[in-house]
DNA sequence: TTGAAAGCGCTAACAG
DNA sequence: CTGTTAGCGCTTTCAA
């Protein structure tokens, strides 16, 4: 199988030709910009349909100085969320005329070159840069933002010293509603958390929740049902056969994100406990298939596809007026399900 | 929050002049295109740090005739799909050199003006395109293959009369063998097919492989026995409820795709029917959910990533050889979990 | 209302 | 080994 025929463009200039005018005219009857007879107009657009005519965009972009593009930087996170994400970027992107360009950074690779060690999307390629947590160097950070390139980050705080918007959810605020609901509706005294790996900002903010939810209700807090579950099914597992193994006494979990969750009602089945009756078992994320779980699970949505909106919006305002609000927190919401003892 | 101060590129130029050199040196020392003298390299990399320079891709783009940006295009698909297909691209993109450029079709909106009206993602941003089914239009596809633009199609036939390469699953194949499975290894004779809509490539290669299954076992096919689950759980819950409400007599489903083996399971549910005691399920796809659903569906795994990872392969290739395969079906396997009434 | 001309930042012959 | 010189295709003053 070949090509019919090498790619051939037609350049502003063969449109103009045809059309018997300048290529300044053309550009403006293109961009709208400056006044054009109406009749020189519609021979213009007839020479474009006629030619099939495609404005380049490295040429556009290189005289004005402007891409129409923003770039995304994200590590190897989850399917869902991701694909949540992609959706809140892809619809606001669009909705502003942006176009969107991806890294993953899961798969970086040895380069060739010292210049091709600058990333594959940065400030030579977009106008802008949404990042999310961890995907980035934060000197590489720190670089774009002092020379003033714009950025929004995902879920983190700015590296020290810099000021840089970022969006995040209300982490602390539903993670202490989640267990306060086991508290006080379940009256669960013992409550386990599985958290996600030291120094994850989501985990610990949840913790934080955590905690607050038990001094409220002069529960004491107990180092002891703290473990990692490391936002990993596999980890969280075996991490609650430990607690089993050592005949840790507790009455629920709260998981800092609903994969651990799935390992924690896994390792709880195969030790022949019923769930909720015995231990309940909640979660953080609201991934698609928590509602699927036997018994659906009781968690906490996080909206995933705003952040992306958001991102986006942030981001062009920031690249428009060189302002952007330094933080915001998505609200979360609570879903009870079953697995906490509802129904 | 402002920025610190407005963006400044340093250009090629400037390092020019740090350097004490030309441009063209330069260019021949970031590229490694042509000899240049150690010592004079080492003083331009210096300059480069020096002025913290990154080359212009816009510039480079229009010298050269190539974005080493690779097109993307999808309709709205679902969650799984989408991520599983995301990693493969942007595993293979980011292996040989090329940025990802995503545009989703689903939320297209009016444009402003005429030449807005090209797509974000096309010939002028990009070196190459691949195209999900049904996202784009056929005549765009057609244009961009009569100028003799690489493109590869993802998961369809490509239109009446052109040849473009396509890459999709190995759908009858896979659909055979499960049903197969269903005929030879449970003894069903009444296997209903829950179908996408009615001109899915998908679902149609689905269908030949359950008919052929039927066929090679001296099962007649009954027409009766087909409906619309439309790739969607509601719809396909509606179809088995209808079914149920007719009284019609199935041993089995085979669901085109997961979502919609969902849906049959939870009309079934909801109607007293135990599975797979009283009907078996079973679907296509494998989408990460299904091994947690109770019981676990039987399916055929489709591999997604795998087909990111080959097209992106196909469509450099073209690019660089103008030569691809015309079809790469990728094999499909089967998944024995416990709701076609194994273990 | 239109055109001429000067770049945008980079690469690529072609000389030297 | 290195510099000079043209562009790449488009936008944008500045004049007319």
């Amino acid at each position: 199988m070949s090509n019919s025929r090498s790619v051939s463009h037609s350049t502003i200039k063969d449109v103009a030709a045809q059309a018997g005018v300048s290529k300044a005219t053309v550009s403006r009857v293109i961009n709208q910009t400056g006044p054009v007879a109406t009749e020189t107009a519609e021979r213009v657009w007839a020479a474009i349909a006629e030619l099939d005519f495609t404005p380049s965009t490295a040429a556009r972009g290189l005289a004005m100085r402007k891409t129409n593009t923003i770039g995304m930087i994200l590590p190897n996170i989850g399917n869902y969320f991701l694909a949540a994400l992609f959706k809140g970027l892809a619809r606001s992107a669009d909705e502003y005329g942006y176009t969107l360009l991806m890294y993953s950074t899961q798969t970086r690779h040895v380069r060739k070159n010292r210049v091709d060690l600058t990333l594959p999307v940065g400030e030579h390629n977009t106008d802008g840069l949404i990042v999310f947590t961890d995907a980035l160097d934060p000197a590489e950070i720190i670089r774009l933002h002092k020379r003033g390139f714009p950025m929004v980050l995902l879920h983190r705080s700015p590296p020290e010293g810099v000021n840089i918007p970022c969006i995040g959810f209300e982490n602390k605020k539903g993670a202490r509603e989640m267990v306060e609901h086991l508290i006080a509706v379940h009256h669960y005294q013992r409550i386990a958390f599985l958290a996600g790996f030291p120094g994850d900002e989501d985990s610990h903010w949840r913790e934080l929740g955590y905690r607050e939810a038990l001094a409220a209700h002069g529960i004491p807090f107990d180092p002891a049902l703290v473990g990692v579950g490391g936002f990993n099914e596999g980890i969280a597992k075996s991490t609650v056969e430990q607690w089993l193994k050592q005949e840790l006494k507790f009455d629920a979990i709260f998981a800092a994100d609903d994969e651990s969750a799935i390992g924690a009602m896994s390792a709880l089945e195969q030790a022949g406990k019923r769930i909720p009756q015995d231990v309940a078992i909640v979660g953080f994320d609201d991934i698609e298939l928590s509602r699927y779980l036997t018994p659906p699970l009781t968690t906490v949505r996080a909206p995933i596809e705003q952040v992306g909106r958001v991102a986006v919006e942030q981001l062009l305002h920031l690249i428009q007026t060189e302002q952007a609000e330094p933080l915001v927190l998505l609200p979360t919401t609570l879903v009870v399900r079953n697995s906490c003892g509802c129904l």
